[in-house]
DNA sequence: GCCTGTGAATGTGTTCACAGCG
DNA sequence: CGCTGTGAACACATTCACAGGC
């Protein structure tokens, strides 16, 4: 482990790489060569040897990597060694369509409550996860929850946010389109699925 | 308009600009400084002057910029002064989620049909668009489509894309949580909220 | 020969500092 | 005096080329 400021990049690679190994773990591979991954991941050999060895030597020359090896040395970086509770504000369509997403499992992520406004809502589980009042946001102070997704129309974000940092959370994936305003210490990551497509036209007519 | 290669970034970062004058723009402003519009989005002024600069010169130093004609020269810019056409493949959870997000609209995209191998959902329609039967993408050809949407399981993913391609889309816009190969004349963006999710304790527990 | 790990070179993107207009 | 637009400096990220281990 060096002790270099790892690249932003880098660390947005890492579980694009933890996905891989998985898939090609699972089908048996003893060994796996940075150009196997390279294939099945469309990013470049030497990008990922470069990527991990700022974290360390994972590898045998002429050889290649151990997929378990690998896999629990990229979940101890990215810390998903252990589980993950999540808290989710807002249980309308897309709320409803992430606590449905199967693909969180493989990363150790468990969606434990969602809160809405909605009073037809409250009181309801959906897939399993009980949704509550926002206005009680603030009682999983006591449950040492670290991360919230926010899943509300624009003019809901900010309380929403505000609600969440109150509530000591220390990460925020933030689906509502619009931008919102938290402390330093809180790592936020914006998700804007209608930006994406919105630029898809410039490329698609050049 | 200059004839340098434009920064993916700066692409990236124009539909935020958007997004940003549009809600400034409907609080009715007559003029609105980098400075000012840089507060609303989290950006730094300096970038948004930058970023524009590459297009054109669109403000007027003392002044700023008027909204009404940002909008439309960023518009003009990303190809967003029509209305696009969109396909969804999947109406799963999250195609169903995705189908039923208001944002699109803002843009100018329409999500004209959705395509599933589900033969419970095939003949029905959500939110008012009609799911087909997934082996019928090929009927899209004659309609000028020119973006698609992935939104299938992983193992579903490459035929999807597959698919459309050979309907001559131009972009994908790809949901599934897996890399998919497609021609180099085709404009691929990812999309995976898992992953973004696993790199939030890594900043979270530093 | 095949594969990893890495310094050096290159390319890309961000930040600064300020000229010049309104 | 405030604001835009931009060259120049800087910081960051990717790519190359190859030394050295298996």
């Amino acid at each position: 482990m060096r002790y270099h400021k790892i690249a932003d990049e880098t660390i947005r690679r890492m579980p694009i790489y933890l996905r891989g190994l998985m898939a090609l773990s699972q089908e048996g591979h003893q060994h796996i060569s940075s150009n196997k991954l390279a294939d099945h991941l469309g990013i470049a050999h030497w990008q990922i040897r470069k990527d991990f060895s700022y974290f360390g030597e994972f590898g045998t020359p002429g050889v290649g990597y151990q997929p378990e090896v690998l896999l629990e040395q990229i979940r101890k970086i990215l810390r998903l060694n252990c589980n993950h509770k999540v808290v989710i504000i807002g249980a309308g369509n897309l709320g409803s369509a992430i606590m449905a997403y199967p693909g969180f499992h493989h990363y150790g992520f468990q969606i434990v409550v969602a809160f809405d406004s909605d009073p037809k809502k409250i009181g309801k589980t959906i897939c399993g996860i009980p949704v509550k009042d926002a206005a009680a946001v603030h009682t999983i102070k006591r449950r040492k929850i670290q991360m919230g997704i926010i899943a509300v129309p624009p003019a809901a974000a900010q309380q929403s946010a505000d609600a969440l940092v109150k509530a000591d959370i220390r990460g925020i994936l933030n689906f509502s389109s619009s931008y919102i305003n938290v402390p330093k210490r809180v790592k936020l990551i914006d998700i804007d699925i209608a930006m994406d497509l919105a630029r898809l036209p410039y490329y698609v007519s050049a």
